[in-house]
RNA sequence: GAUUCUGUAGCUCAGUUGGUAGAGCAUCUCCCUUUUAAGGAGAGGGUCCUGGGUUCGAGCCCCAGCAGGAUCACCA
């Protein structure tokens, strides 16, 4: 053990695992500095007065600036030295020179403390003088640094060449969601998606707000989960002693607040769904919800495709997004087909008076998978989501669906089997999803009274009776139009990204285990050899071997494990091998 | 949930019929004053994911588990 952590071992264990040498030097570099009296974690501010992108686009020579970073490269060459800072803006050269850093006799802040102490990932703050170097490059000409920020674990250093490609690249993507810290330091681009993000975000909200509508919270504990068909996640309050779910939908209260008599409200609502996880579900997503009061969605398809035109170019700075092998555009106005048309444009098949046997039949003709538990409504989405949902690849409103799958929607105007309901479809998915709003409380009722029997049917999305929304809606609710757009799913057609967990900063994983093994633990193989070995204290290899009495693997692993751990040494004499205990 | 692939140094990855564990970068030591992915020389660094099994011998073969990716199914 090096000297000065055998003074601090305290410092061996900081982390989950053994220390790697890297790590263990990192330590040593660190304690060195405040043996010398520098402080490697300052609390004093530090007065940054410069981002990096600023020097190199407003470049004048001879310019004074302080900035400060991580430390990202280092080419020493004897007295002279490059390096890179990397702050949030991006990175710019330093250069350190060892006359200009130590003026007199005292060599020590550049042979020692920046050559030796300091390493990459480091932070540091940095005075100097802008100039050029011969090859052009604009540089900040240290002349005083100042440790911020001792790094203890080596980052990954992925390195770009003349050609642009990237080598040793952190790629792996487990680590990259759970570490995302190191992702965001060492791949920049990681850092563009969060940017779009808030960006759509603000577009987003910038555009409801010019109109009007105020933004508003509503419970994410709630003690019925309505506003959508899916698994709710429970928990426990002590205090009142009963459930309590994690909303799986905003849209029950915000109704309540239209009846509540304003004119439009709109959240941005974490939800949260206890079902599968995968490149496209996180159990906590964000939706967008918005009810507008008097009007209908028909008013609602031209918000919407107006809505998308301003967040895109907000986001992009144009209409157009690529997303994968297709080019999608997000321009208003979007084209509108009802289910009827579309299934009839696709399969030749025309849904209209059918009965249930007759869907039946026509899906199984058309190959489509069916049970004998769907009704209507899941019989004609399971025709349209096989046949037609793939096919709409730029933005397209699919309108008018079927009741039965709509129970918080108003009933068609012009045909009671339908609803006044568009989904918004891009690329084979939908993003976005629109009533004209269920006002009508008797109605609303019955429907809340179907899904009861769906429930008993063993449907367990279907939904609960929300008796005091019923309330809410027996004393009056305007016609009124609402909206809810899946943000994330949005959020990865503008920024081409096929996965969530690429536009999540944190996406769910398996919790990581960080059981620290507290010393040697001996397995009960190497308790076994160990046990008969320290009755002797020393013995022939081979005769402890027999006396073990375990199979080879196990010998060999529990042998080996020993001498790891510093508990035995073998010997080797001429003819024979002996073991024996290391005090 | 099903199928399939992957797990080796700090990072990215090789590893032959099963016979002493490898490379590049990073790290450490020495030399080098304007370099642009990598200057030169040398050194250190490993629970080959875990646990069993087969074998004289396993990174490699077999079984089980853990973790992750991809594809599919349900959902947004």
């Amino acid at each position: 053990m090096p000297a000065l952590l055998s003074l601090c071992p305290k410092l061996y264990t900081m982390s989950n695992s053994q220390l790697s040498e890297q790590e263990v030097q990192r330590r040593e570099a660190m304690l060195k500095l405040r043996e010398m009296g520098i402080e490697p974690y300052p609390a004093a501010l530090y007065p940054v007065n410069h981002l990096s992108d600023k020097i190199k686009e407003n470049f004048e020579e001879g310019k004074k600036v302080v900035i400060a970073g991580r430390l990202m490269a280092r080419r020493i060459q004897g007295k002279a030295s490059f390096g890179e800072l990397q702050d949030s803006a991006g990175r710019v050269q330093v250069y350190f020179n060892r006359d200009e850093i130590c003026p007199g006799e005292d060599k020590t802040m550049y042979n020692d403390v920046y050559k030796k102490l300091l390493g990459i990932g480091d932070f540091v703050g940095i005075e100097g003088e802008l100039f050029r170097t011969q090859v052009g490059e604009p540089t900040v000409k240290v002349e005083k640094f100042t440790v911020l920020s001792k790094s203890l674990k080596p980052l990954p250093l992925p390195k770009t060449d003349e050609d642009g490609t990237v080598h040793d690249a952190f790629t792996d993507p487990e680590l990259r969601y759970r570490q995302r810290y190191v992702d965001l330091v060492v791949n920049p681009h990681v850092k563009d998606v969060f940017v779009k993000r808030t960006k759509l975000f603000n577009a987003m909200r910038e555009y409801f707000n010019n109109a009007g509508y105020l933004e508003v919270e509503t419970p994410i504990l709630q003690p019925i989960p309505g506003g959508a068909a899916a698994r709710p996640f429970v928990t426990h309050h002590n205090a009142l002693d009963i459930p309590l779910y994690m909303r799986i939908a905003n849209e029950l209260y915000l109704k309540r607040l239209i009846c509540g008599g304003f004119d439009g409200v709109y959240e941005f609502s974490k939800n949260f769904r206890n079902e599968g996880m995968d490149r496209t579900h996180n159990p906590e997503f964000t939706a967008m919800e918005i009810y507008v009061s008097y009007k209908d969605y028909n008013w609602m398809m031209d918000f919407t495709e107006k809505l998308l035109e301003h967040c895109a170019t907000s986001v992009n700075g144009t209409t157009k997004a690529v997303f994968g092998e297709h080019e999608v555009d997000f321009k208003a106005p979007y084209k509108r087909v009802t289910m009827r048309q579309s299934i009839l444009d696709f399969t030749g098949f025309d849904i209209h008076g059918k009965s249930e046997e007759e869907l039946r039949e026509g899906a199984k003709s058309l190959g489509v998978e069916v049970d004998e538990t769907m009704g209507k409504g899941k019989l004609i989405d399971e025709i349209f989501g096989e046949k037609c949902e793939p096919n709409y690849i730029q933005p397209t409103f699919i309108i008018d669906y079927p009741k039965e799958m709509s129970p918080l929607c108003k009933a068609h105007r012009d045909n009671p089997e339908l609803t006044e309901r568009f989904e918004l479809m891009v690329c084979g998915k939908e993003i976005a999803n629109a009533y004209s709003e269920l006002n009508d409380p008797i109605d609303q009722r019955e429907r809340f009274e179907e899904q009861l029997k769906l429930s008993e049917k063993g449907d367990d999305e279907a939904m609960f009776i929300d008796q005091d929304f019923l309330r809410a809606l027996e004393y009056g609710m305007p016609p009124t139009s609402g909206l809810g757009i899946g943000m994330d799913r949005l959020l990865m057609y503008l920024t081409n990204n096929q996965s969530i967990q690429e536009i999540l900063f944190f996406p769910q994983m398996r919790p990581e285990k960080w059981d620290a093994p507290a010393g040697p633990e001996l397995t009960d193989n190497e308790k076994i050899i160990f046990d008969i070995l320290s009755k002797e204290g020393s013995m022939d290899l081979g005769a402890l071997k027999e006396a073990a009495g375990l199979s080879n693997k196990q010998w060999d692993k529990g042998i080996k494990g020993l001498g790891k751990h510093g508990l035995t040494k073998v010997t080797k004499t001429d003819d024979a091998l002996t073991v024996e205990v290391v005090d």
